[in-house]
DNA sequence: GACAGCTACATTGCATAACAATATACTATG
DNA sequence: CATAGTATATTGTTATGCAATGTAGCTGTC
């Protein structure tokens, strides 16, 4: 049943797509990159891995979209928290508007009751 | 208003999305390249440009999951024809499975009815 | 009959992100 | 002391979106 064209397809359909979730899932709390990928794989189409996470996690870093603090842990490495800036709240803000209608497009294309 | 980061970020989310946009499209139906770029330029977030809609063309063409005929016209040069085939179609299922999932999972994250 | 404007197809080159693979290092347990 | 889980990070490959560019046919108009 595999289909090289399908799990290339699923690869872009990722791009953009993860650092909108990596976001929103750090809107309102500040968490660690592995706890974020812990959290997100239990979303299934937003299951991410650590190669994947940090780089976007950088990304947000050098954009100004979060703060971070190294934090101490007792059970394992130090643990680096992020935490949304004002800018990163508002270009999540940017982002969910364009994702609505990203999604509402596909969605009138793409009827859920049809064969 | 501009931000570089958002900009940017549009154009990745687009990777995939108009894949399945187009494919939706042709769902049923045969049409040509550049009415796929006037139909889905009238849907806010799916607008496409011709640059993209026939290399995506193509890439379906070569992977099988369409078919091509050649259409004189009187009113300007002739138009290639899109058609699904069965594994177009089987694709195109396949596609909007794991679309849903990840819309879903968003949708999880980022719920509609807040700030 | 020359020009503008629309239709219609197509390619090249660049920028960017996902991710497998890989590396490092701390803690706990048997 | 070896294994497993926690935790961060980088490198190299690959594929896509799209601006820019090019070709060409048809229509209307001055």
């Amino acid at each position: 049943m595999e289909s090289a064209f399908f799990d290339n397809w699923t690869t872009q359909l990722r791009k953009g797509i993860l650092e909108l979730g990596v976001l929103a899932a750090l809107r309102g709390r500040r968490l660690y990159g592995y706890d974020i990928v812990k959290r997100l794989g239990e979303i299934p189409g937003l299951v991410i891995s650590e190669g994947t996470v940090y780089p976007i996690l950088s990304r947000f870093k050098r954009e100004g979209l979060v703060t971070t603090t190294l934090v101490e842990s007792n059970e394992g490495p130090a643990r680096k928290y992020y935490e949304l800036t004002l800018n990163g709240r508002k270009e999540l803000a940017r982002m969910r508007a364009a994702w609505r209608s990203v999604r509402d497009g596909i969605n009138s294309l793409s009827p859920e009751d049809d064969a």
